[in-house]
DNA sequence: AATACACCCAACCGCACGCCC
DNA sequence: GGGGCGTGCGGTTGGGTGTAT
């Protein structure tokens, strides 16, 4: 738990973050403390919430021992010590409602959370900008430009959408039945004609090389492994389908991350309709992107993308 | 092995809004 | 109306850590 490794800080590192512009915040042992929680601030905190409850967190903080702002509280309240906070990286299902939700709604972080059950604001945030952010940059293009909103819906959407279904493919035999009997939430769905959505992301031509399971070069110190979880299968298990559906142009069967999946009919192999030339992309995307063909993008980058996703 | 660089993400900040008195 | 307080949001920062040289 990163709080532990945290709290293995020396005391005097909580001092150094610029927002201790005041100096006396580590002379004076009476005034609010900042930086990282400790083990023990944890401890009073989770131990106050649960005989008392959340709200009014300026009093909680008080009343709980803490010499910490109400906001601290809560923020570390809501981010990481709320027993339903998921921690590990987010699963190509989550990802993929993410860039959805934001082409619709912009840095909305917190209404996209609330779509992405046990994901905090401040993830998806950090996801957005360090990961879909850092592409644009690859890219040389603007994260909020239409430009880029193509290549997302283009080519890493399909590539999602080809994770997902490569999970759900391997998986789906046997575990599905599992996971579906024990999740109350993923209910039996018709199959449903994805092609008649219009849903017309192409699916670009395999990564050169895969390694399963390993596509993050850094150790991931908040591993699924730690709270138990299948990095494909279950960070939306309990996202409600429904719920899904409703806001996500994407078929609920996808955030299953399971299920039979009618392949061919919500792929539609349309080269012709990845005509570059139809894509709002600067001149100098469309070179990197090729003119004639998928090659002609340089896909060692684009696949690079997996290692940035974490997908 | 040492150093530099890049990345991730927890925690901060300022601001806005709603509610109450 | 307006001041105070609590809460929530989006943007930013910088320390820790992994990776490259």
């Amino acid at each position: 738990m990163r709080a532990v490794t945290m709290s293995s800080l020396s005391s005097s590192s909580l001092c150094k973050k610029k927002s201790l512009s005041s100096s006396s915040d580590c002379d004076n042992s009476d005034q609010l403390r900042r930086g990282p929680w400790t083990l023990e601030e944890d401890n009073l905190l989770i131990h106050y919430i649960a005989c008392h409850g959340e709200g009014r967190w300026n009093l909680l903080a008080k009343r709980a021992g803490l010499r910490r702002t109400g906001k601290s509280c809560r923020l570390r309240w809501l981010n990481y010590l709320k027993p339903d906070v998921k921690r590990g990286n987010l699963s190509p299902q989550e990802q993929l409602l993410i860039l959805d939700l934001h082409s619709k709604w912009g840095n909305r972080w917190s209404k996209i959370a609330q779509h992405l059950p046990g994901r905090t604001d401040n993830e998806i945030k950090n996801y957005w900008r360090t990961r879909v952010q850092k592409q644009a940059r690859h890219l040389k293009v603007d994260a909020n430009s239409t430009a880029f909103q193509d290549i997302i819906k283009r080519f890493w959407i399909p590539r999602l959408l080809q994770k997902i279904e490569g999970s759900t493919t391997s998986s789906s035999s046997s575990s599905s039945s599992t996971i579906l009997s024990e999740n109350p939430t993923v209910v039996a769905h018709q199959p449903v004609n994805y092609a008649a959505q219009n849903f017309q992301y192409p699916i670009p031509p395999p990564p050169p090389q895969e390694v399963p399971g390993n596509h993050q070069g850094r150790h991931d110190h908040n591993s699924d492994s730690e709270n138990g979880s299948n990095p494909c299968i279950s960070s939306t298990e309990s996202i409600n389908i429904s719920q899904i559906s409703q806001v996500s142009e994407y078929p609920a069967s996808l955030f299953h991350g399971m299920g039979s999946f009618p392949k061919d009919s919500y792929y539609v192999d349309n080269m012709e309709a990845m005509s570059l030339a139809s894509l709002s992309v600067p001149a100098g995307v469309v070179q990197n992107l090729g003119e004639s063909n998928w090659g002609g993008y340089d896909f060692g980058d684009m696949w690079s993308m997996d290692e940035l996703m974490a997908i």
